[in-house]
Formats: structure tokens, C-alpha cells, sequence
DNA sequence: GCGCATAACGACACCGGTGTCAAAGCTGTT
DNA sequence: AACAGCTTTGACACCGGTGTCGTTATGCGC
């Protein structure tokens, strides 16, 4: 009789159902070499028991372990959770786990740091957010531990296999057409941080979507920050200061649009009357924001989902997609220019 | 010879170090009872090879786990991802890792889902965020299944063993004291949803530091919401179109508080210059946001730190203190009233 | 040199699963 | 009835650590 105040194992599993744990075993594996009346009665006897099995102990048998990490350096806290949630989407009711590891990207042991958590935690895979999944050493890293990886991105950074991305540059184009459809033609842009695959694709989208409407990006036209509301601020200063100033300013991301908001205020230029301002990324602040802002939303859920699959389950349809469309969603900072 | 493309194990270190396994699980686990000619010897043979123990190994053997759970029911992004990392910073270099599991709070499944959570994944002990760390049967639940935990939260809500909480009550007392030293008098709260620790605290603090001030509480300078950012405006809106309305609002949380800014500026009401609002948790929108708000802040790290050592290494300093100040942060959404 | 307590180490079982391979059960042929 | 060939099951070793307890050094008093 197996002792009610512990855990049953699978001893206990086989010893009631009379049959070997090895039986017990294929049944938790849906082995299909067994007979089913065998299967079911090993259910009844697992769902009386209310066993389950000891992912430690399969993780040690089977060489593999159930857990997978998530690096991140904090690109935004909404993001990140939401794609903690989308992961969570893929493994719900699978033994893996999901196991977070903030990291920082400015820290010069930061490689070293990840070496020593892979070392300890031998991991599954890992699952790398961007920024610092544009960071090819770590990449490296990963497959010299033999350590499964998908790099979440906005570019080109790796093989379908181990990539997951938005069409950032084909949906800054989109922006850029919204602009022009309510009448623009003096577009400026804050660009993001050099060195950053997803700031350098928005820049080039935006490029190439002025170059397609045959308008000019003059020198003082463009702006540039750190991803960060202060930069925004700053950057949308020195657009509003120049002589012949924009009608509409696209960043690329929210937290800059934001600090162009605030710099518009500051000099009593109403949004989006006499300027139209949009984001990138459709963060919280964007809808909180007065007016409500026009920005770009990427479907980081499914994309997360995505990326879990490709981990855990490549052969599951889900793992198949690596380029996510993001789209535009229109709210309040738009209209036509005053001119 | 160890094999060089495999990962070495105790084996290898003891065969390479001449000494039995036990020796060297002796090194790895500091036993006090070791020649240190010996130790000395063995760690030199873990350092050549790199040899790291396996943790689900060490798992299965010792019967506990090394995984500490995060249960959150997303109140706020930043405020997960603060905690997040004030747990890293406790289990750096441990070989504890920290699994996320972000929760329904409206599913009815949402005990049975975490019951089937702990069982399958039999953490170490779990974290417990507000707003669901105030679900006794969540508590109850950790406890029938030998689970350890703590629950962070705004009140008494656990014994010390078993809560880490900030002090709410008294620090939205200093909140009302800083707004009579500028001058107000009228001043109305939104309250935060029913049933939440948290909002009930401050309300009560509210409550009390009027009473202290000698101040009147009419029944129409008290809103309440949801603790989200619309039903901040909608009871905001409700505070002002009184016939004597307040000079000041204390929202239970930032964005209600950025819903109140929004009901200002859409009725032509300036904030501060004609009424004063102050919110509370310090997230990212009150520093965003048109004034920077005065808000209150909370040691999130160092209390997600503290909560992470009560459950790994009760014995550690950091695990004695279960009461963290929140303190006010005073930026520009505070100014003397009109009248 | 001997007895004895104590310090240091090792042999072996065990944690709870899986992999391998042989054995047992069952079918259909001859 | 005997046998081949397949399906189904079980015995046993193994994954990489730790716990228990016995065995072997070491030091000490006499």
C-alpha cells in the first residue's frame, strides 16, 4: 500500500496496477506498443493516485531538461511580460517551465554571467529578446553549449530555425503612407540607438517609404535618441526648432513619441493639430497618452508562442511562422497639417 | 579519460581526483568535516575540468528542488519585472532559477491550474504578487501541498514568516499631509476595486490622515475604480462635476490618477495650477506623464530580494525585515489651490 | 606497543524515472 | 504439435547526485 502522505512514484503506480514500472512508464510516454486494455487500466490506477511524474527524475534519465529560459534586457516591461504570457500560451500543461533571467546588456561580464546561469541551469533552450538578441556572440554561446535557442528580432539576425521576427521595415512604410494619405510631406523621424538591428530597420523603412512618395529627408529632418521618453524629448526639440520645421514626426518607439508629445506642449504646439506625432511598438503609454497615440502594434504573444515551439516542438505548425506581420493602429495624433 | 564532448560528472572528478564521489559531493556541499588537503585537491580537479554538478540530479537525490515560482496576476509590468529582478538579485549565483507563472485571476480554473502547476513542477516555494497574494485559499493551497511561499502584499495579511509588505497606510498619510501643507483642504480620493488588500489599506489611510487633519470626507469626494486607467477618468469626471468639487485628488494608483490628468485637461482644467493630483505605486506613466506626477514609490527590488531569501535562507538578514517603506516622491502634479 | 576515541573517507543503496534487450504471449502456418 | 514472427511486457542497468553507516587513518594517553 502506498503511503497516502507522500508523493506516489511510479513504483507505486505499478506496484498497485501489478504491472512493471517500465509499463508505467510507456503509458506517462504514450508508447503505442500497448495493448490498451493495459493503458487504461494504468490510467485508472495513475488518476486514483493522483501521480505524476518527477520532472527532475525524467529530466536526469533522459538527459533533457524541462526548462526553458528567457534572456532579456529589459527592452519594456510590457513587452516582456506579454511575452512571458505568450510562452506560457505554448507550454501550458507541458512539464517545461518557463525560467526568466534578466540580464545586463551594459555589464561587461554579461557573456560570462549567461555562461555561468547555462552551465548551472542546463537549460532546454533559451529564448533571447531583443536588444540583446542582436548580439551574435551570444548566439554563440548557445550553440557552443549545445544550449537550443530563438532569437526574437526585427531583422535578418539568423536562420528561420532559430529566428522569430516582425516586418518592421514593410510596417514603418505603412506609417509613413498614413502620413502622407492625411496630407504630409515634412516628415522627420527620431531614430533609435545605433546598433540596434530593430532601430536601423525602422530607419531604413522610413527611407524607403519617403523615397517611394519622391519627398526629401533633409539632414535636419532627422533626429536621433536612445529609445528612452528623455531622448525623445530632446530629439523632437531639435526638429521643432529648425526653420522650416515638420508636420509630423515619426519615432521609432513610444517612449520617444512621448517625449515629443511633451516637447510639443512645452511649446504650446497642439497634437495633433499642428503636429502629428506616431510611435512604434504600442506600448501602454500609447494608449494612455493624450490624445491616444498612432503607433504600431507587433502580435508579441503569438510571436512568443511561436518562438516556444520552435524550442520545444518544431515539428508543431505554430514553430513554421518566423516573420510575424505588425500593423498600424490608428488612434489620435494624426490629422492633416495645417499648411 | 573523461570524455571531453561530454559535460564531466561527479565520476569524472572523482576518478581524475583519486577519491571516492562522496569526497567530492562532500567538496561541492562545504562539509565541515574535510582534510583541506583534500578539498584543496578536489577543487583544483573541478576548476581543470569545469565540472558543474547536474541540479536535477541534485534535486532527485535530495528531494527538493532548486526552482522558486513567481505567481502574478499582472498588476502592473514594471512592477513584475522590478520584482523579477530584486529575486535575481537573491539567487545570483545560486543554483536556484526562478519560473514565472502569470495567472488568470478571473478564471475560475485558476487554483486548479496553479494546483496542476505545483504539482507537476514541485517548486521549492512560490512568490505571491498582489493582487492575488491576498487569495487565502492560494495560501491554503501552497500549504496543503508542502509548498513554501510568500505573499507580498499592503497588509497584515500572513504571518512574518510567510509576507513582505510595504507600508501603504501611512505612507498615503503623508501623501494628504503634503497636500494640506500646500494648502488643500478639499480633497477627494478613487478609491481602488473591492476586495483588494491593497485599496482598502488606502483607503483607510485616507480616512485616517483627514480625520487627523480635521477634515471633512463628503461622501460625493469619494470615487472608485477598477485600477485601470479608464475607470480613472470616469470617476474622476464624477469628482469634478460636483457642485463643489475638489482641489485635489489622491488616486489609489497611477493610472487612475492618469485617467484623473485626462478628465482635467478634457474639461480645460490645468493640473497642478487648478487641481492637484497625486497617485501611488511610482509606475513608469507618472514619471511620463504631463506634469511628471507625484506619486509614491515602493522598494520593489529590495522587498522581491527580501522575499526570495525568507523562502531559500530564512536564516540570512535580509529575510528579518517584512515591512518596507514606500516613500513619496514629489514631482509636479502638486501645486497651492486657486481659491 | 597497545587500546581507544575521533577525524576522514569510501562502499553501497537509493532518489524516480528511462533505455536496452531478452522473455513471454499470441497469432497463423505447416 | 511445432515453429516462425510479431506484439506486449518485464528485468536490470543507468542517469548523477546524496544519505547511511562502516572502515580506515590519525592522534593521544599510558
Amino acid at each position: 500500500m502506498p503511503d497516502a502522505s507522500q508523493k506516489p512514484t511510479i513504483n507505486d503506480v505499478a506496484r498497485v496496477a501489478g504491472v512493471s514500472k517500465k509499463t508505467v512508464s510507456r503509458v506517462i510516454n504514450r508508447s503505442p506498443l500497448l495493448k490498451q486494455e493495459t493503458r487504461t487500466k494504468v490510467e485508472g490506477v495513475i488518476a486514483e493516485l493522483g501521480y505524476r511524474p518527477n520532472p527532475q527524475a525524467r529530466a536526469l534519465a533522459m538527459g533533457r531538461n524541462f526548462l526553458i529560459g528567457l534572456l532579456h534586457d529589459n527592452p519594456n516591461a510590457q513587452t516582456v511580460l506579454n511575452f512571458q504570457v505568450g510562452v506560457l500560451d505554448a507550454i501550458r500543461d507541458t512539464e517545461f517551465a518557463l525560467v526568466v533571467r534578466p540580464v545586463d546588456r551594459r555589464s561587461p561580464h554579461m557573456l560570462d554571467d549567461i555562461r555561468s546561469f547555462l552551465e548551472i541551469q542546463r537549460l532546454f533552450g533559451v529564448l533571447i529578446l531583443p536588444p540583446i538578441s542582436e548580439n551574435d556572440d551570444l548566439a554563440r554561446l548557445c550553440r557552443e553549449m549545445g544550449c537550443g535557442y530563438v532569437r526574437m528580432g526585427s531583422a535578418r539576425l539568423d536562420d528561420d530555425e532559430h529566428l522569430v521576427q516582425s516586418n518592421d521595415r514593410e510596417c514603418v512604410e505603412s506609417v509613413i503612407d498614413h502620413l502622407v494619405a492625411n496630407g504630409h510631406r515634412r516628415i522627420a523621424i527620431i531614430k533609435g540607438p545605433d546598433g540596434f538591428r530593430s532601430a536601423q530597420e525602422r530607419a531604413e523603412g522610413f527611407a524607403a517609404a519617403m523615397k517611394k512618395h519622391g519627398l526629401e529627408i533633409p539632414p535636419e529632418a532627422i533626429g536621433s535618441g536612445n529609445y528612452r521618453f528623455d531622448s525623445g524629448i530632446v530629439a523632437a526639440e531639435k526638429l521643432l526648432d529648425t526653420d522650416n520645421p515638420p508636420t509630423a514626426i515619426f519615432a521609432s518607439n513610444d517612449e520617444m513619441a512621448a517625449g515629443a508629445f511633451h516637447a510639443a506642449l512645452a511649446r504650446g504646439i497642439d497634437v495633433p493639430a499642428q503636429l502629428s506625432v506616431v510611435g512604434f511598438d504600442d506600448s501602454p503609454i500609447a494608449a494612455h497618452i493624450l490624445p491616444p497615440m498612432t503607433t504600431v502594434s507587433w502580435p508579441i504573444r503569438e510571436m512568443a508562442k511561436s518562438a516556444a515551439f520552435k524550442l520545444i516542438e518544431p515539428t508543431n505548425p505554430a514553430a513554421g511562422l518566423s516573420t510575424f506581420p505588425a500593423r498600424l493602429v490608428v488612434r489620435n495624433s494624426v490629422a492633416a497639417p495645417r499648411d
